[in-house]
RNA sequence: GUCUCCGUAGUUAAAUGGAUAUAACAGCGCUCUCCUAAAGCGUAGUUGUGGGUUCGAUUCCCGCCGGGGAUACCA
C-alpha cells in the first residue's frame, strides 16, 4: 500500500492507499496476524527513462538536491512538452530505460540518486502521519526477477507473439490480453507484479497477500492473478486486490502535469494550523499545544478518509477536510479527552478501585444511556473482526463514532462524580472501559487519542 | 461498443434480505452559578426509474436513465 511514484509529488490522491493500508495493517496486527508492511514504490518503468533523458538535456544537480521532487517533476513535464516537437526523445527515453533494465552503471546511478532523494521527501510525510513500513521493495526490486516468468509462460504455452510484443490471451476468461513484454523487449507493470507475488510467496510464505490499490486497476489485478493461476500456483487467490474509489478535485481529475494537484503535506499542515487556532480560541489548558494540534489536525484528516466505504469516489474540498464538527476525528478525540478529564477529577483511589473490577456494584449503573453505551462496548471486538474480514476500516470508524455519541449522551444524562462512593466507582469503571475502547478504536485507524484538548 | 463500479433527506454518508430506512453537516429553536459547550436536546426533510424473486428488497436478478473507471506497448 501507499506506493507513490518516486520523483512525483505526494498528493491528496495518495492518502487513500496509505491510510487505508495502514489501518488494515493495524486491524490485522490486532487480530493476531504476523504482518509485513510493504511499500511497493513506483520506482521503475519507462517514465524513468524519460526522467533521466530530461535530466541529461536540461538538468542541474544542485537544483535536484535543493528540491528533488519539484525539480524532477519539472523535468518530467518539460519532457512531455518537448516530445511534441521532438518525437525522437521518446526513442531516446526508451533506450535509456532498456539500459537501466540491463543494469548499465551510469543510468543505474542516476536512478538510485533520484530514488534516494524522493524517499527523503516521502519519509517526511509518513512521519507526519505516523506511518512506517517494513519494506520499500518497489518495482525496481523485481527487475532481475522477471525473465524467469517470461520463460515459464513460454514453457506452459501461455505466451503469444502479437505485433512484436508478447501477450497472454485471456479472451476465454472475458478479459483483454495482458501485455507481458513490449515490442522492444522491455517489461511492464504486470510482469513485475507477477514476479513480486511469487517472490512474496517464496520469501514470506504469506497467508494473504493484500494490495490496497485504486479501483482503476481492477482489470490489471484480475489479469495478473489469473495468469498466476494459469502458471499453476495454487495460492493465486490468496492475492487479494482491495480497491478504493477515485479522489478528484472540484475542477476535475487530478493531473500532475496540468498543475491540478493538492499536496498531502499542505493538507496536513493546514489542518494542524487550524487546530491550533481553535485551541487558542477555546483557551484550553493543554500542556503541549503543538503536539495536541498535530494529533488532532492530522487525526481529523485520517479519520475523514476512513469514515466512508472505501469503494466510493469523492471530490476533495478544503472546507470539508477542515470541518471539525459532527462525526469527525476531533469529535471522537474530544470525547476521549472528556473521559480522561473525568478520571483525573475522580482521583487515583477511585480509578484504582474501578480498574481492579473488584467489588463493583453494577446495579448502580442503570440509566438507559449507560446501557446503550455498554452494549456498544460489548459489540466492539466483533466489529473489529468484521472490519478485518471485509478489509473495511470504515466499519471501525463508524463504531468509534457510535461509541463516542453514546458516551456523550451518558455524560450528559448522568452525574458521574457523585457523593455515593460505590456509585461513583461503578460509573468510573464504565468510563474507563469507554475511554479504552475509544482509544483502541482510534489506534486501529492510526490516530492518536490525546488526554487533553 | 464491451466489461465494471456508483446512484439513499438541500449536502456528505449508514443500514450480514427483517420491525416506523439511521446519522452528521447546512436551516430553525433550546441547554453552561453544574464532572471539558470541539458537547447535549428538540424540529423539518430521503431509497433514480420500470419490472421480477420473496411472507418481507436500499440490499438479490433483469431492463432503462444518470455519473465514474477500465478497455495491449504508462504505472
Amino acid at each position: 500500500y501507499s506506493s507513490p511514484n518516486i520523483a512525483k509529488p505526494f498528493h491528496i490522491g495518495h492518502i487513500r492507499s496509505t491510510v487505508i493500508g495502514n489501518s488494515i495493517y493495524l486491524i490485522y496486527d490486532a487480530l493476531g496476524y504476523d504482518t509485513v508492511r510493504i511499500n511497493h514504490l513506483g520506482d521503475y518503468g519507462t517514465q524513468f527513462g524519460k526522467m533521466i533523458c530530461a535530466y541529461r538535456h536540461w538538468g542541474n544537480k544542485e537544483d535536484v538536491i535543493k528540491e528533488p521532487i519539484k525539480t524532477l517533476l519539472e523535468y518530467y513535464t518539460k519532457f512531455h512538452v518537448e516530445v511534441e516537437t521532438h518525437p525522437e526523445l521518446d526513442d531516446e527515453a526508451r533506450e535509456i530505460f532498456t539500459k537501466l533494465e540491463h543494469g548499465e552503471k551510469e543510468e543505474t546511478e542516476i536512478w538510485k540518486w533520484f530514488r534516494e532523494e524522493s524517499l527523503k521527501e516521502f519519509t517526511r510525510v509518513y512521519d507526519m502521519l505516523g506511518i512506517k513500513f517494513d519494506s520499500y521493495a518497489g518495482e525496481s526490486f523485481y527487475s532481475d526477477k522477471m525473465p524467469r516468468f517470461v520463460e515459464e509462460l513460454k514453457e506452459k504455452n501461455l505466451l503469444k507473439e502479437s505485433e512484436g510484443a508478447h501477450i497472454v490471451d485471456l479472451e476465454e476468461y472475458g478479459m483483454s490480453p495482458a501485455l507481458i513484454t513490449k515490442s522492444d523487449g522491455s517489461t511492464l507493470y504486470i510482469t513485475r507484479d507477477i514476479a513480486a507475488a511469487v517472490y512474496r510467496k517464496e520469501h514470506y510464505n504469506f497467508y494473504k497477500n493484500l494490495y490496497i490499490v485504486a479501483s482503476q486497476q481492477n482489470l490489471h489485478f484480475q489479469q495478473w492473478i489469473k495468469i498466476v493461476e494459469l502458471l499453476g500456483y495454487d495460492w493465486a487467490h490468496d492475492c487479494v486486490h482491495i480497491p478504493f474509489g477515485l479522489v478528484s478535485l472540484e475542477d476535475g481529475t487530478m493531473s500532475t502535469r496540468h498543475g491540478r494537484v493538492v499536496f498531502l503535506e499542505d493538507v496536513l499542515n493546514r489542518a494542524v494550523e487550524q487546530t491550533k487556532e481553535i485551541i487558542k480560541e477555546k483557551n484550553v489548558n493543554t500542556d503541549n499545544i503543538d503536539q495536541t494540534a498535530k494529533d488532532v489536525g492530522i487525526g481529523a484528516v485520517i479519520f475523514q478518509e476512513l469514515s466512508n466505504n472505501r469503494i466510493k469516489d469523492y471530490v476533495f474540498k478544503w472546507d470539508k477536510v477542515l470541518n471539525f464538527d459532527g462525526e469527525t476525528g476531533p469529535y471522537v478525540q474530544y470525547t476521549h479527552a472528556r473521559a480522561a478529564s473525568l478520571l483525573r477529577n475522580a482521583g487515583d483511589a477511585v480509578v484504582k478501585k474501578a480498574t481492579s473490577l473488584e467489588g463493583i456494584d453494577y446495579s448502580k449503573i442503570c440509566g438507559e444511556s449507560c446501557y446503550e453505551l455498554a452494549k456498544l462496548l460489548y459489540k466492539f471486538p466483533a466489529v473489529i473482526e468484521d472490519a478485518g474480514e471485509k478489509y473495511e476500516p470504515s466499519i471501525v470508524t463508524r463504531h468509534v463514532v457510535d461509541m463516542a455519541q453514546a458516551f456523550n449522551r451518558f455524560y450528559h444524562d448522568e452525574h458521574i462524580l457523585v457523593d455515593d462512593e460505590s456509585e461513583k466507582v461503578a460509573k468510573i469503571a464504565l468510563v474507563i472501559a469507554a475511554k479504552n475502547a475509544i482509544a483502541n478504536g482510534l489506534a486501529l485507524l492510526g490516530i492518536a487519542a490525546p488526554e487533553k484538548m
